[in-house]
DNA sequence: GATTTACAAATTGTATGCAATATGTATTTT
DNA sequence: AAAATACATATTGCATACAATTTGTAAATC
């Protein structure tokens, strides 16, 4: 197996599109030029170069004189996410319904199935990079370029939000998880069916569904402990 | 006036920007590399990150070994275009109405003020470069980072169309022109009424006439020579 | 003791030489 | 003469040295 430049580049590009996706580097996480530079045994020339690249595609921001650093999910990040999400998914899976080829919508039956080879006995990781995929291809089948990159930056922080809700630690929240498998199920015969507006509907369903999963771990039913029973530190 | 490199590169990247805009830069032409590092008194490391900038943003395609060569404009980039536009900008407009500033008000109606200028007497390239600027305040209202991405390159596209019917050859087109400054006002009006429903109602007739423009010149009315008069190849 | 200033270290940005790849031209071969 | 091959030229990509900027630290000033 030879081992270009070209391969290593493709390699990093890949990686950390994959540890930025599932967290494994934080949003807001410093990238160190001299660092990377050594572990994927690149100069710095064409390391800088993919960090442009993914500052590009949205993965990372870059700061003059400053160093790349991951792109930050802020306490307005969620918001704008479920402001924008339906809409662009809804058109997406559309034009999807409209424009898949065979081979697209084979593809999207196998990721479904990497899906839910995830669900059964993947990590988190695996789910979310599974799920991410599926994504990705409903993306491709939809084919309009002006409406892919809104859609690839909804994706990235997707995947990271998916992080969290893809760790089930509720039985309503497993129950959520295989909800959406069964609605990718769905999604794929309505493209199949090329019927735009089955697959449109659904689309704006698996968001509400993903919103519904986010608030269960965003606002928690509480500790059920009584405000009377804890001790205060200002005597009554 | 100081001349960095810093001060080259953006200067650099802000004339790309505007030649690609305004069709100075045809879609497709290539970018020599070392014609640029010339012209801009930059060595081609710093030359080539500002293409790669220019490549995340849509301006530009990279074509590994090949170099840089400006965005395509297809067959199937009116139709996609079309697709897009109504829907992207309408959210747009929608969430400007919701969140302008006052300060970004008074950007928009100055910016809607060297729109009309260019219109009574500035070049097409003047009206195109203005309508722009207005565009681009309406991204900035509304403020949501994922609808953002989309939207620029609509407007990259959006500039590149308007060189062809910003330079009005019929009175029905001169017309269309004028009525678009008007739907600005309108624009501007709603937005400062935080009334989101008209804002996107605005967002909808504002590309309708787009879409009728452009039909005005990829299907004009014909010769209207009768095809009897016409010489024949093969005899009745 | 808190703030400012000067300096040192580290990091980022740029230039240039060299390597790798692609393209065009001339020569050879059939 | 047409096709194929080898070579020369031009262009793109990478590595490294150097310059500029930022950041951390210590001394100096108030």
């Amino acid at each position: 197996m030879p081992d270009t430049t070209k391969d290593r580049k493709a390699h990093l590009l890949d990686t950390l599109k994959r540890a930025i996706l599932t967290q494994d580097i934080r949003p807001g996480a410093d990238l160190d030029e001299a660092q990377l530079s050594e572990d994927f045994a690149l100069s710095r020339t064409p390391l800088r170069e993919v960090l442009r690249e993914l500052a590009g595609l949205g993965y990372v921001e870059l700061r003059a004189n400053r160093g790349a650093r991951v792109s930050e999910m802020s306490h307005t990040t969620l918001r704008d996410f479920f402001l924008a999400a339906p809409m662009i998914y809804g058109a997406i899976l559309r034009l999807a319904a409209l424009n898949a080829t065979p081979t697209q919508i084979a593809a999207l039956k196998a990721a479904q199935e990497d899906f839910r080879a995830a669900l059964r006995k993947g990590s988190t990781t695996n789910r979310t990079l599974a799920n991410n995929r599926f994504h990705e291809i409903t993306g491709e089948m939809a084919g309009n370029i002006y409406l892919l990159p809104s859609f690839h930056r909804l994706l990235i922080d997707h995947a990271r939000i998916s992080m969290t809700f893809y760790r089930p630690v509720t039985p309503a929240m497993a129950e959520s998880v295989s909800e959406a498998s069964q609605q990718h199920d769905a999604i794929i015969a309505a493209i199949e069916a090329r019927d735009e507006a089955t697959a449109a509907q659904l689309a704006e369903d698996h968001w509400n569904l993903s919103r519904n999963q986010i608030e269960m771990f965003v606002m928690p039913a509480g500790m059920g402990q009584p405000l009377g029973t804890l001790p205060r530190s200002t005597s009554a």
